[in-house]
RNA sequence: GCCCGGAUAGCUCAGUUGGUAGAGCAGCGGAUUGAAAAUCCGCGUGUCGGUGGUUCGAUUCCGCCUCCGGGCA
């Protein structure tokens, strides 16, 4: 019984992985499942570099524009709702093909999520407002106090971390490291034992080539009307900077610049340089990634990296 | 042409009462178990504009030059 194939595309910002994908569908009719934490929202369109309306209605992905951007979509919804779209595509008998640049995404994928209780707003206001008062060190001590383990892994600043795994004891009064433990014991079978994953690796290795590429697509951006999407969406009133949607690579700062925050010139820059480490980040994952990848480098010609991927696939 | 103020890291600037210098941003590397395009950690040699002088020693004080602001003509 030969196990079914799942190819995942992932790719640097502005690593022309779209357009390879859509390559690939053209080629293989395969399935398109996006695997992007900005483009799962609706309304962001321009900013999320996000296909036009004609495009995808020819080049179908799933899980895009699934949630409105005042809602908070989570790694293990994504996880749920990926496999449930693997699983969909396979039994049509075609092959899913994940694209995207949320490498933490595919990471929880293939190694699966302990079972804790998913986010509490209210519990992490509690703690926002602990660390705002005594600051994160002292929350991350109370941590250490009931989950040394975890502390032990998680520095004294950082926030997020902290607050989750602070947030998993007093929800279910269990620590993430039970449940962790509780993870690894179980026999459950794994995503790379279910199938057969060949996972691409996109990215432009000139680094100066990728910023001057990152600058351009900005620029492509605000002439398309980067601004005005932005503007739509604070007009909506019920949207703010806290929301994760709001926090992408350039609406931020869009955002800033529309509050008066700074000039127009600063917000394009901010922007850019926002894009900038995010794919410096994506290219954290992907040279450090637990399996070994394909790599394909984004000068490559087009139909180069169409073969790359056809050569791979046709194996076996 | 004259007067005043600048010239220090890729950028904005601080500083050295004379012992060759440090912040923020950018950049680079790393981390990452329900916010992840998030969040956090680590990394700072740069003819201190040029050139002469004073000095044991000048980026720092003095002279001249160059460039950039502003003012007066």
């Amino acid at each position: 019984m030969t196990k079914p194939l799942v190819i995942f595309l992932m790719g640097a910002t502005a690593s022309g992985k779209t357009a390879l994908a859509m390559r690939l569908r053209d080629t293989l009719g395969c399935d398109l499942i996006n695997v992007d934490s900005a483009q799962i929202y609706r309304q962001l369109n321009i900013g999320a570099a996000k296909l036009d309306a004609e495009t995808l209605a020819k080049y179908p992905h799933a899980l895009m524009d699934i949630r409105d951007p005042a809602e908070v979509y989570s790694v293990a919804d994504f996880r749920e709702d990926a496999i449930a779209a693997i699983e969909a595509s396979i039994s049509a008998g075609r092959t899913p093909v994940l694209v995207g640049g949320s490498m933490m995404y595919f990471k929880a994928l293939i190694d699966d999520l302990a079972d804790m209780p998913e986010t509490d707003l209210s519990v992490r206001a509690e703690i926002e407002a602990m660390a705002e008062a005594e600051g994160w060190p002292a929350v991350h001590q109370r941590l250490a106090d009931v989950d040394p383990d975890i502390a032990a892994t998680i520095h004294p600043n950082h926030s997020h971390r902290i607050s989750r795994a602070l947030e998993v004891y007093l929800v279910s009064g269990r620590t993430m490291t039970a449940l962790r433990h509780e993870q690894h014991a179980q026999e459950r079978v794994g995503f790379m034992d279910q199938y057969r994953v060949e996972a691409f690796s996109l990215a432009l290795d000139d680094r100066a080539a990728l910023h001057a590429k990152i600058a351009m697509r900005f620029d492509e951006m605000l002439a398309a009307g980067f601004v005005e999407e932005v503007k739509g969406l604070m007009a909506r009133g019920d949207l703010h900077l806290e929301l994760p949607a709001m926090r992408s690579v350039g609406y931020r700062q869009v955002w800033q610049y529309l509050e008066g925050e700074c000039d127009y010139e600063t917000m394009r820059e901010r922007g850019v340089a926002a894009t900038r480490q995010l794919a410096k980040r994506q290219m954290t994952w992907l040279r450090n990634w637990p399996f070994p990848l394909h790599s394909i480098d984004a000068s490559m010609a087009p139909d180069e990296q169409l073969q790359r991927i056809l050569d791979v696939v046709s194996k076996n």
